[in-house]
DNA sequence: TCCTGGCACTCGACTTCCCGGAGTGCCAGT
DNA sequence: ACTGGCACTCCGGGAAGTCGAGTGCCAGGA
């Protein structure tokens, strides 16, 4: 048996009762709260039906019907418009980022702001380096036997790090070192970028090839392996509203989730260039988020995608509200990089 | 009526059962824990003074004793030592701390540390650029209108921002004013910039005095008035331990108070040259905190203290253990750093 | 003077019981 | 195919009762 268009408005108006009320929903409520035109044991019969295909559960016997997951799913999917954001809503986006001074603080106001506009935690992904290209190296010694290397990226982030050299070296072979990783590397794309530090090495005159292998060796972790790893969050207090209900009891498995920045990547960060993509319950594949949907959305200037971002909430959240949101939040940071 | 050393010794017991079992404290589970070697009547007068005076109070009429902030102030000034760490402790701080490669780094694992030595809320401050000298500034064209501003600090901070220039510029210009800053600036504490900083301007020759206004501009802005913001927290996940049972009730002010920079750095940033210092309950003068404790240290290469760390948890928290791990974290981060 | 054992009392936590109400499934009727 | 009716289930909350830990106080003893 299919789900005929009553059924689904029945599911819909379940899913939209639950998440303003927070309490299983009834055939008797519902008939009372939209205009379904049929009586409340007609909405019984529906209901029924649509358990059985796994859509609502009763949390006890004789209580309202709860959506499941795959309630929640097929309503994002097929029952559900994304909101327009009233203008109200967007100029406040525009004057809450407008004043951005900085990479920093662009990443600290977008996150904040998204926490704020959805009341749920807000996660923030910096542009990943993967991503971007490399626009200047910078290398300052410090002492006879390090210095350190700053990376500036297309981007706005700039990354630093301490090199041990391996002998006393001095500022001339520096600045020396500085022109030839500049010209090597400047403008090209952090994944193009390891052969050419190879080259780097092999093409440098014998005695200088240690002190070149070492700073190699760092530029490849700053540059590759450490790339993807800076994030920001807010909005953590917000997982306190509705009591303890959601969340099946207990806040801690989702705060401890919350802290592997590995998982909020997992979560954020694998962004495909499509639009704004949602999770929900199981579907993140994380068992401390089993009672959790996630919203994200990639961001970057104009079409291309250099960083993730989204919220993170109980499965029982406003989801055409919320997706509305990340997805133009998402839009103004993009055209704000694009400015840069 | 002073207290006696017994009456004294109660209160420790009190503080110690009650932190250890999360339960109000009766008089004969007392003296079967203790070796007190008086009766439990006894120990009830003893209770009857200290509960006048403010040390401990009684949840309900016949309900044991629980001991209030002025309780917890006198066990941690008069009545308790600090545990001295373990070689196993003092070994696993300096192996997590070992590996670090990078200002960033330091930071991050140290907080982590903290966090899981005390199964707290870790805070750590960033070294603040107000304790530091600035060892180096870079200025990196971008476009003809604008250029990077990156500030290498001698404690390892780097800062970067974002300068608009007033009119276009030329590479030459740019190397130009890299050079004044730099000899002018290199080495200068950052307390120390503003009339150096005022003084390139003034030195300036007239038709570049626009451009290097606009440089000033963002150089005091960068060196003194963002200076402390930076800060790194982990464990948010150990409030929950102990249930809702701790913050009498509800997470959600501990939470909010943790998302408020401002607040934190007040907690854990005015760290004076001497130890480490304890604030309880009221004591941190946060509404939101009136049921957490900070401890907290300042640290820093040497004797010298460039910014602050610490954790919070629950008034009813273990204090010698917590100061101990706190002492011992901030020393040994201090050593990692004095080593740069 | 200080400590102790004894005793009556208090009061929260937990259990049990009970009841009302919201919600259900099913069925016969339109 | 929908509806009204009906019997049933079961959660939530209030009332009552019991248990036990803990207290304050007092009189007696070192």
């Amino acid at each position: 048996m299919s789900l005929d268009d009553r059924k689904l408005e029945v599911l819909r108006a379940i899913v939209e009762d639950y998440v303003a009320t927070q309490e299983p929903v009834g055939s008797k409520s519902l008939v009372e709260r939209h205009q379904l035109g049929v009586s409340p044991a007609t909405v019984r019969n529906d209901m029924a039906v649509l358990e059985e295909e796994g859509y609502i559960r009763q949390p006890h016997t004789s209580a309202g019907r709860v959506p499941t997951d795959a309630g929640y799913r097929l309503f994002v999917d097929r029952l559900s418009r994304v909101k327009a954001l009233s203008p109200a809503e967007r100029r406040a986006i525009e004057r809450f980022l407008a004043g951005a001074v900085d990479l920093d603080d662009v990443v600290h106001r977008t996150v904040r702001l998204l926490a704020q506009l959805t009341r749920q935690v807000a996660v923030v992904q910096y542009p990943s380096l993967s991503r971007s290209a490399v626009r200047h190296l910078e290398l300052v010694p410090i002492s006879s036997t390090r210095m350190m290397l700053v990376m500036i990226a297309d981007t706005g982030r700039v990354e630093q790090r301490l090199v041990e050299l391996p002998g006393p070296t001095s500022n001339d072979d520096v600045l020396d070192m500085r022109r030839q990783v500049n010209t090597k590397l400047s403008g090209q794309k952090m994944a193009d970028t390891p052969p050419l530090v190879q080259a780097l090495v092999d093409e440098c005159p014998q005695e200088k090839r240690n002190t070149m292998a070492c700073l190699a060796s760092v530029l490849l972790e700053t540059l590759v392996e450490r790339s993807d790893e800076r994030l920001a969050l807010a909005g953590t207090a917000n997982l306190t509203r509705g009591g303890v209900l959601d969340f099946q009891g207990s806040l801690r498995p989702v705060l401890e989730a919350l802290e592997e920045e590995v998982i909020l990547l997992k979560l954020i960060g694998e962004v495909e260039p499509s639009t704004t993509r949602v999770r929900i319950g199981d579907e993140n594949e994380i068992d401390n988020l089993r009672a959790a949907s996630v919203v994200s959305s990639g961001y970057g200037p104009g079409t291309t995608i250099v960083g993730g971002l989204g919220v993170l909430g109980p499965t029982r959240m406003d989801y055409p509200g919320t997706i509305a949101t990340v997805r133009a939040v998402a839009r103004y940071v993009g055209d704000l990089l694009a400015q840069n």
